[in-house]
DNA sequence: AATTCGGGGAG
DNA sequence: CTCCCAGAATT
């Protein structure tokens, strides 16, 4: 089990020998410049950032300069960069700096965190690297290394597990070298804990990390649940006669409860079947064009199969169905894919 | 707790 | 193509 204790030695040790040090916010470090990468830094990677960052700095060397500029002028420079309300945050905390801090950046927790865009870990970012304040950070990167180190089970997303994360952050970041602390354990998540084939041989971690000592690294930190909503597949029978189209009412309980809909199949299998019970043989049905309906919990393809018939099979009486006529709709309720076929079929019919 | 914002890079 | 990324605000 990784001791906590030799953590952040091996960290700043490493960060000594193969640590980022000249990135252009991390010469002659402000925290204006801190601020400004670090929200440019939010869900976009290091390389995209630098020529933004460097334009940023020409145009408005300081946070007076960056408040007093207009707000079109600011996102027009964040073109590319996306999520823009970063960049409309960027420019209000700007004019809240210059408002009330008389355009000096604050040097509070509470008052840079109580800035616009600026959450706890960026906020732990800023102070820690450019003042040394002994505040933690948690972000995509270390949220990696820190859940590798200690096998953290489950996805950052939920609060429980980004809150034991946070914990681990707050037990490993030394009191002295905060600033090369974090630094480094963002480098070490960028550079060699890698989401995918980390350096393992590499780290400086190894020595107590979980997810190494079980070649486990790939289960860390969890996924995100995948929102994959179940397919279902339904054939639907359309079978029409004139300008007549028969429908069936589905049990008043359950799924489309109630509603009139064709006679519906889970395969091709008991389509076959099924049609021979309303005396249609697979070779008469016409294949439509399948799409999809999709409900909270899951999706249905839906194939539709028409039939043009001459005279009707006798289990098609009133009392089991009901024959809807194209032209002059009956009022009953249909389930919304059916109507979108009723619309398809009406359309089509002769005048 | 879940959703939204967004373009780019990696695999 | 899909997944993920130096997160935070909103609902």
């Amino acid at each position: 089990m990784m001791d906590a204790h030799r953590f952040a030695p091996a960290v700043l040790d490493w960060y000594q020998r193969y640590g980022r040090k000249t990135l252009p916010w991390q010469l002659e470090k402000t925290p204006y410049k801190v601020w400004l990468s670090e929200v440019m830094l939010q869900q976009t990677q290091v390389a995209t950032v630098i020529p933004y960052f460097q334009r940023f700095m020409a145009i408005f060397p300081t946070v007076s300069a960056l408040a007093a500029a207009p707000l079109d002028e600011v996102l027009h420079l964040w073109t590319g960069l996306g999520y823009y309300a970063r960049a409309r945050n960027l420019h209000k905390a700007a004019q809240t700096i210059v408002a009330q801090h008389n355009g000096e950046f604050p040097t509070t927790f509470e008052e840079v965190h109580a800035l616009p865009g600026v959450g706890r870990s960026t906020a732990g970012a800023i102070l820690s690297l450019s003042l040394g304040q002994h505040y933690p950070i948690l972000d995509g990167n270390v949220k990696r290394v820190l859940a590798r180190s200690y096998a953290i089970e489950g996805w950052p997303g939920e609060k429980k597990v980004e809150n034991r994360l946070w914990k681990i952050s707050e037990d490993v970041t030394p009191a002295v070298g905060v600033e090369q602390f974090n630094q480094a354990m963002m480098d070490l998540g960028a550079m060699v804990c890698t989401r995918s084939r980390p350096k393992c041989e590499l780290c400086p971690l190894s020595f107590g990390c979980v997810a190494y000592a079980n070649h486990s690294w790939a289960n860390y930190p969890g996924k995100k649940p995948k929102k994959t909503l179940p397919e279902k597949t339904a054939w639907m029978l359309m079978i029409q006669q004139g300008n007549n189209v028969w429908l069936e009412q589905r049990p008043p309980v359950g799924l489309w409860g109630g509603l009139f809909c064709f006679p519906q199949f889970t395969s091709e299998d008991e389509l076959l079947v099924g049609g021979k019970k309303y005396d249609v043989p697979r070779k008469s049905m016409q294949q439509g064009i399948a799409f999809r309906h999709t409900f909270s919990h899951f999706h249905l393809d839906i194939v539709p199969m028409w039939v043009n018939i001459e005279s009707a099979a006798g289990c098609m009486d009133e009392g089991s169905g009901l024959w809807y006529n194209l032209a002059q709709p009956q009022s009953v309720g249909l389930a919304a894919p059916v109507e979108r076929l009723l619309n398809q079929l009406a359309k089509d019919l002769p005048r």
